[in-house]
RNA sequence: GGUCCCGUAGUGCAGUCUGGAGUGCACGCCGCCCUGUCAAGGCGGAGGUCGCGAGUUCAAAUCUCGUCGGGACCGCCA
């Protein structure tokens, strides 16, 4: 070995050791003609150590250090290092390597420095204590995940990268064949099919810390590529796939933390609408959308006796805050959200009693306002915000809203777990045919209590599909799957797939089920996001070695690159021109 | 496909609204000095296509239009 220690792992116990450390040269201070002090850096931190300042060391420059442990002298203590106690004197440096010049400062103000900067030279913002952490926090989640999945008699299973396109969900990335020009695999968005095929084929409980792919826009959290951990179980129930999943994930979070998160609260779907707005609430502060329809059943307001459902929110003491211009963009926000409109009330004094201060106050009865100030408990200086639309985009709305006026950032504590279960097994309808369409994926099991009315009144059928969330982010979604054919078929039916489609598109998953398949559950939830939040970083790139920016081109490496006219000829691959404008 | 914000030395910024010579700050870099510093200190120095291109003007970092790059978000992400 070409060192005896890290350079973090130095202490006062080692003092009169004969140590060798080697790494980067953090800093250079000279003192003279005899006299430096370098501080040596490795992933595990920095040690101080006195030089002859006749070697030419610099910044980054690769260096070998051999000398003795020290304590420090008197007065010389610097209490912001870890290993201040101590340094190494009477040292020989080997230099392994000289550096130029980093085009960044590798500590902490790095921080500001542009990102696309820091993604360039990737290299050296990976040296920084920072992305140290980082990276060893995701690895520390991947370990603990594992062993969480395998001690509780999961199987770790390999699936294809190289797969049939499927027709259902995320813009894939595909692959050309040049053994069948013309033809093309696709690389996964997940490993959904084969997981399901493996409980056909008996493995039982199945997981994976799998890589996904999925050709969509990318933004805080969303990479073109990504890692999940992906299970699935047989003869299960949903608790059984909530069970299994938590265990990991606070397993996990606990080996992050060293807290273990309390066991995680469930909520319906239905209450996480009505309530937050959201089907990914943030549980980190109140805000709860107050019900309001009732109160307005007979008004003469027109914006409110025609809608079918009103619901507001309140902010506390935040009237204040809202001037007209900065109320009018949240009306903006409201509409490009898909409401009609906003209505702000600014909670006042008015003699004897609360009023509003509102461009609809004089819209409103007496009854009306009294209500409204009983419903929310407001006090004088308090905002509120309604919304009247049809239920949905007035729970969305006020979801959003609550959002902006009340979300911490994601990485700021506390930790928030929810599971919220129950998701429609629909939501919406085709434009162009009128069939719903899947609130999940085709294959998630409707819930058997409304199995009754699956035809009859479709959109109100629970399906056995489930959420996990932390701090308002999801981190992941899962379902009961339909083991039974007829009963994909009847799913299948209602979205507008007969049996020839069916056999087209999903033939060579579906055949198998009519061997004996087991029922069976599964989950993903994606560790970037876990491991940005536990990290305390609320972009996703801050965890991934190498990740894209926004337009998914490389700054580092370029990619992606045109490729030589012959590798086009041997896949049968002809490029258009650029479409002229 | 869309909305909003950003782009000035290697890095972070000020200057832009109200046009007047690349005017400036900090860090870094190079040289010299310095034997107890620690995001050392002192002295000196180098370093600029004000993202790019048009336009307006006697004059553009500054105003206008376009374009490129970046970010947040909407759409999209079963």
């Amino acid at each position: 070995m070409m060192r005896t220690h890290l350079c973090g792992e130095l202490s006062q116990s080692d003092i009169g050791e004969k140590v060798t450390v080697a790494g980067w040269v953090n800093r250079r201070r000279e003192h003279g003609e005899h006299l430096a002090f370098v501080d040596l850096r490795d992933h595990s931190g920095i040690l101080q150590c006195v030089v002859d300042n006749q070697v030419d060391v610099r910044s980054e420059y690769v260096v070998k250090i051999t000398g003795q442990v020290t304590q420090r002298p008197e007065g010389t203590i610097n209490d912001s290092l870890a290993t201040g106690q101590i340094e190494i004197t009477d040292a020989t440096v080997e230099i392994l390597s000289i550096a130029e010049p980093p085009p960044f400062p590798l500590d902490d103000r790095a921080d500001d420095v542009d990102e696309m900067v820091r993604l360039r030279y990737r290299y050296l913002d990976l040296r920084r204590s920072r992305m140290q952490r980082n990276l060893r926090v995701r690895s520390t989640i991947n370990a603990s995940i594992r062993n969480s999945m395998v001690s509780q008699g999961f199987v770790e299973v390999d699936t294809p990268l190289l797969m049939p396109t499927t027709p259902e969900g995320a813009r894939e990335f595909i692959v050309p064949s040049r053994q069948r020009p013309g033809s093309f695999y696709a690389l996964p968005q997940s490993p959904q099919l084969y997981k399901q095929l493996l409980m056909v084929g008996g493995v039982d409980r199945y997981f994976q810390i799998a890589r996904c792919l999925r050709d969509e826009d990318l933004r805080a959290d969303r990479q073109y590529e990504f890692m999940q951990l992906d299970m699935e179980m047989s003869f299960v129930e949903v608790d059984d796939v909530l069970a299994a999943v938590e265990a990991s994930v606070l397993d996990a979070a606990e080996a992050v933390t060293g807290v273990r998160p309390d066991p995680i609260e469930r909520i319906t779907w239905l209450d996480a609408m009505n309530r937050f707005g959201s089907d990914k609430p943030d549980l980190r502060f109140g805000m709860e959308l107050a019900e309001l329809t009732d109160v307005f059943s007979t008004t003469e307001f027109k914006a409110f006796s025609t809608a079918g459902s009103i619901k507001g929110i309140k902010a506390d003491q935040a009237a204040g805050d809202w001037g007209r211009n900065k109320l009018d963009g949240l009306t903006d926000t409201a509409k490009s959200f898909g409401a009609k409109g906003m209505v702000w009330l600014k909670v006042v004094d008015v003699d004897g009693g609360l009023g509003f201060d509102s461009p609809v106050a004089k819209f409103l009865s007496e009854v009306e306002t009294a209500a409204l100030i009983e419903r929310f408990g407001a006090t004088a200086g308090d905002l509120l915000l309604l919304i009247a639309d049809e239920w949905h985009t007035t729970c969305e709305v006020l979801g959003e809203l609550r959002n902006r006026l009340g979300r911490p950032p994601v990485s700021e504590g506390p930790y928030k777990y929810l599971w919220v279960v129950d998701f429609p097994l629909f939501v919406g309808a085709d434009e162009a045919t009128g069939t719903p369409k899947p609130g999940h994926h085709p294959f998630c099991h409707p819930h058997p209590e409304d199995l009754d009315h699956l035809e009859s009144d479709p959109m109100n059928v629970r399906a056995w599909a489930y959420d996990l969330v932390l701090n308002g982010w999801e981190l992941g979604s899962g379902s009961i799957r339909i083991h039974d054919p007829k009963l994909q078929q009847r799913v299948f039916s209602l979205l507008g797939i007969d049996e020839a489609e069916a056999q087209k598109r999903f033939g060579f998953f579906l055949n198998p089920f009519a061997y004996g398949a087991p029922p069976h559950g599964g989950f993903a939830y994606g560790l970037e996001r876990l491991g940005a939040i536990l990290a305390g970083e609320d972009n996703i790139r801050e965890v991934i070695a190498f990740p894209k920016p926004q337009s998914g081109l490389d700054p580092m490496t370029n990619a992606p690159t045109e490729v030589e006219p012959s590798q086009l000829e041997e896949l049968g691959i002809r490029v258009l021109p650029p479409p002229a404008d």
